[in-house]
RNA sequence: CGCGGGGUGGAGCAGUCUGGUAGCUCGUUGGGCUCAUAACCCAAAGGUCGCAGGUUCAAAUCCUGUCCCCGCAACCA
C-alpha cells in the first residue's frame, strides 16, 4: 500500500474561516478521499497556526488570554470542517505540546547538524514604541507607521538561520525535482528569487511573547516561518519518542497551500530541513485565489466570502462541486452566489440530479421497483464510459479538477442522449419490460453509478445517497468499482424526493439582503452568516471628530503626472490661504490639463507623506468605484478656502 | 525594460506545455420528446482565438515584436 500524506496551510486564527480556507480544504479533502479510494494509505493534515503578535494583540484587546482566543476560532474551522465534510486525520494547533516538541527537535537537530546554521545576530528594522513591534519597513513613511505611531530605527539581538548558505544546495535541488512545485511556471519566480542571493532570516523576537521560548533564551520566542512550518512534522510526533507516523509518512507528499505562500515552502521549509538532515517534501502545490469582483479577497478590504448561507441551503456538496468545477486549479477565479447556483442548476438539478430521477423512476415503475434483471456487456454508454474514466483519472493525477469533472459529466450527456435515443417509455408501452428494455434501463443505471463513483470524492454526501438510490453498494467507490458491471441485477432503487432540487437563482440571490447581515449586538453568535461582502467595521464618529477634518474648497492652478508614476498626479493648489502641492492618485481618470482651473475639495490639514518622493499636503476628496476616482467639486461661485462641513 | 497573470462567439470561462475540423456553462431562435427536477434531446444563429510579422503542409497553440487589462511591488494620504 503505498502511502500518501497531504498537508493544508495551517489557518491563522484572527479570522474565522472564509471562502479561501474553505477552498483550500476542501481540495485537500478531494485529493485525500480520491487517494484514499485508489487504494493508498492516506494521511491528511490541516490545523491552525496560534501563536504570534496578532493573536496576542487580539486576545489583548479583549482582555483575554490568547489562548482562549484560538479556542474560540478553532471552534469554528473545526465546526466549518465537519460543514463542509472534511475528511482530515488529523488536526494540529500550533499551541499543542507536540508541536512545541517538533519545533525543538528541528532546533536542536540543524543545531546538531550544522551548529553554525543558527547564530545571535543583530536584527534592525523600524521598531514601534507604543505598539512594542517591528513594523514591515512598506508601512513605514517619515519615521511614523500606518496608524500614525512613530517608529525608529532599531537593533536588537535575535537568532538567525543561516539561509544564505542554502542558494546553492535549493537550486540544485529544484534542478534535480522539477515536480518540486506545481504548477512548474511558478518554479520560475522562485528560482530566480533564490538567484538573487539570500539573506539570513531572523528565526526568533524577544518583542513577542506569545510563542515558544527559543531553546537556550527564554527572552525570545521562535519567529513565525520556523515555528509553523513545522507543524508538518510535529503532527506526526517527530521529535517525540513516538514517531512512527513521522517515519511512516514523512515526506509529505503533498503541501496544499496558497500560492502566496510558495516561496516560504519551497525556500525556508526546504531550507531548515535540509540544514536538520531531515528528507524534504515530495510536492508543494500552489492554488489560486477566489476573488469577489475580480478583487482578491481580503479582511482589510471587507469582502471576505463566506457562504455559510449556501451550505446551510444546500448542503457542502454543491459547494465542494463548485469550487472545484468552476476554477480552474493553480489560477484565480470570481465568487459570485449566482455563478454557483447556475452552475449548480445546470450540472447537478438538471443533469446528474434529473438524469437520476428520470432512470431511477423508469426502472421502479418498469421493473417492480428494482434495478433490471438483465444487465449488458456490450453498449455504447459503456464503451463511453470506458473512455472517459481513464480520461478523468489522469485529469486527476494533474490536479486538473474542472477538466475531470467536465469529462465526468460528458458521461451524464450521453446518458440523457441514450435515453432519448431508446425512448424506453415508447419500448415499454410496445413490448413490455422485455429483456431489450432491461438492458437499456440496466445500462442507464449503471453509466450513472460510475458518474457517481467518479464523483463521490467531490461529493461524498450526495454521491453516497445517489448511488444508494440506484442500488449500488454505496460505499463502493474505490478503482475498480470505475469499471463497468458494478450495478447488481434486481435489487431495489429508490425513489425520493430530487437529490438536487433546482433553485430559482434570481429568487435566491435577490433575496439575500447583502445590508442586513451581521448583526449590530449578538456578540458571542458564530461567523457571519452571508455569502455576500460583509462591509467593514464602521465604528460612528462624534461630531468633533468629524470637525477636526479640515476640509475645504480649493483652487487647482496646475497639474502634471508624476514622473514613473502609473497614476499619481501633482497638484498645485490654492487653499485660500496658501498654494501647496498635494498629489493624488487620480491619473488613471483625469489629464492633468482637464486639473487646472477645476474647483475641488480638500483635507487640508492632512500629516504631509512622501509619494515617490513628492511630497504631499493633503488630500483631494474622490468617490472610488473600482477604484476610479470621481472628484468632488463645488459650484463655481464658491471661492478657494470656503469650509466644507 | 521591476515580477506575475490575462486578452477566445452577447456574458463568464476551458483549450495553449505535447500545433492538425475552436469547446463548455449561461443566454437567444426553431424543432422534438413526455420517463424526469417547467427537466431532457436535436438543430440554428453568433468567434478573422488583442494586433503585426515569422516558423510549418498545418498556428488559439511555437518564435519575434507590439497594444491593452488586472494583481503584486516602497505609486490611491
Amino acid at each position: 500500500m503505498t502511502k500518501f500524506y497531504i498537508t493544508t496551510a495551517i489557518h491563522y486564527v484572527n479570522d474565522d474561516p472564509h471562502i479561501g480556507h474553505m477552498y483550500e480544504n476542501i481540495v485537500a479533502d478531494v485529493i485525500a478521499r480520491h487517494r484514499r479510494r485508489m487504494g493508498d494509505d492516506v494521511r491528511f493534515l490541516t490545523g491552525t497556526d496560534e501563536h504570534g503578535q496578532k493573536v496576542e494583540r487580539a486576545a489583548a484587546k479583549e482582555g483575554i488570554p490568547p489562548i482562549e482566543l484560538a479556542d474560540r476560532v478553532v471552534k469554528t474551522h473545526h465546526r466549518v470542517d465537519e460543514l463542509l465534510n472534511i475528511s482530515y486525520d488529523d488536526f494540529i494547533r500550533t499551541t499543542e505540546s507536540r508541536h512545541r516538541i517538533g519545533v525543538l527537535e528541528i532546533i536542536r537537530r540543524i543545531r546538531e547538524h550544522n551548529p553554525d546554521d543558527i547564530y545571535l545576530g543583530e536584527h534592525s528594522g523600524w521598531y514601534c514604541q507604543s505598539e512594542e513591534t517591528f513594523i514591515p519597513e512598506n508601512q513605514v513613511k517619515d519615521s511614523v507607521d500606518q496608524d500614525g505611531h512613530k517608529v525608529e530605527w532599531t537593533t536588537e539581538k535575535n537568532y538567525f538561520f543561516k539561509l544564505s548558505r542554502y542558494t546553492q544546495p535549493l537550486l540544485q535541488h529544484y534542478r534535480d525535482h522539477p515536480g518540486f512545485l506545481w504548477p512548474e511556471t511558478r518554479m520560475r519566480e522562485v528560482r530566480t528569487f533564490v538567484e538573487q542571493g539570500l539573506r539570513d532570516l531572523s528565526i526568533s523576537r524577544s518583542s513577542i511573547k506569545w510563542g515558544i521560548p527559543f531553546p537556550g533564551n527564554p527572552d525570545h520566542v521562535i519567529y513565525v516561518w520556523m515555528e509553523a512550518l513545522t507543524n508538518y512534522v510535529s503532527a506526526l510526533g517527530f521529535g517525540s519518542e513516538h514517531s512512527e507516523l513521522f517515519d511512516k509518512y514523512w515526506p509529505a507528499d503533498i503541501h496544499l497551500i496558497g500560492k502566496d505562500i510558495v516561496r516560504f515552502h519551497t525556500v525556508y521549509w526546504p531550507a531548515f530541513l535540509m540544514a536538520a538532515g531531515v528528507e524534504l517534501p515530495k510536492r508543494v502545490v500552489g492554488h489560486g485565489f477566489w476573488l469577489r469582483d475580480q478583487v482578491k479577497i481580503s479582511k482589510s478590504l471587507g469582502n471576505v466570502v463566506r457562504p455559510y448561507n449556501i451550505i446551510e441551503d444546500f448542503g457542502p456538496d454543491p459547494l465542494r462541486y463548485y469550487v472545484l468545477r468552476e476554477m480552474v486549479f493553480g489560477h484565480d477565479q470570481d465568487y459570485s452566489d449566482q455563478s454557483l447556483l447556475t452552475r449548480y442548476n445546470a450540472d447537478l438539478a438538471n443533469g446528474l440530479g434529473n438524469a437520476l430521477s428520470r432512470a431511477i423512476k423508469m426502472s421502479d415503475s418498469y421493473f417492480g421497483g428494482k434495478t433490471p434483471p438483465e444487465r449488458c456487456t456490450d453498449n455504447d454508454l459503456l464503451r463511453k464510459a470506458e473512455t472517459i474514466v481513464p480520461q478523468f483519472l489522469r485529469h486527476m493525477d494533474d490536479f486538473a479538477f474542472n477538466r475531470a469533472l467536465e469529462v465526468a459529466w460528458e458521461l451524464v450527456t450521453a446518458i440523457d442522449g441514450y435515453i432519448v435515443a431508446r425512448e424506453p417509455w415508447k419500448h415499454f408501452k410496445e413490448k413490455g419490460a422485455d429483456t431489450g428494455l432491461s438492458r437499456v434501463i440496466w445500462n442507464t443505471l449503471e453509466a450513472l453509478r460510475i458518474v457517481c463513483t467518479m464523483a463521490a470524492p467531490f461529493m461524498p454526501g450526495t454521491m453516497r445517497e445517489a448511488l444508494a438510490r440506484l442500488g449500488a453498494d454505496p460505499d463502493r467507490i474505490e478503482a475498480d468499482a470505475l469499471r463497468w458491471g458494478g450495478l447488481p441485477a434486481d435489487v431495489p432503487v429508490r425513489v425520493a424526493d430530487p437529490i438536487f432540487p433546482r433553485v430559482d437563482v434570481a429568487q435566491y440571490t435577490g433575496g439575500v439582503k447583502v445590508e442586513e447581515q451581521k448583526p449590530a449586538e449578538a456578540p458571542a453568535a458564530p461567523p457571519i452568516e452571508t455569502t455576500q461582502a460583509t462591509p467593514p467595521d464602521n465604528p460612528k464618529i462624534s461630531i468633533d471628530q468629524f470637525m477636526a477634518v479640515d476640509l475645504r474648497v480649493a483652487d487647482v492652478r496646475a497639474a502634471e503626472r508624476v514622473p514613473k508614476s502609473k497614476k499619481l498626479i501633482k497638484m498645485t493648489v490654492f487653499t485660500g490661504e496658501d498654494e501647496r502641492t498635494i498629489v493624488a492618485g487620480i491619473g488613471t481618470k483625469y489629464e492633468p490639463e482637464e486639473l487646472v482651473g477645476r474647483k475641488i475639495v480638500i483635507v487640508a490639514n492632512l500629516q504631509p507623506a512622501k509619494l515617490m518622493g513628492v511630497e504631499s499636503n493633503g488630500m483631494v476628496l474622490a468617490a472610488s468605484m473600482d477604484g476610479e476616482p470621481t472628484l468632488l467639486s463645488v459650484d463655481a461661485g464658491v471661492p478657494a478656502g470656503t469650509k466644507v462641513k
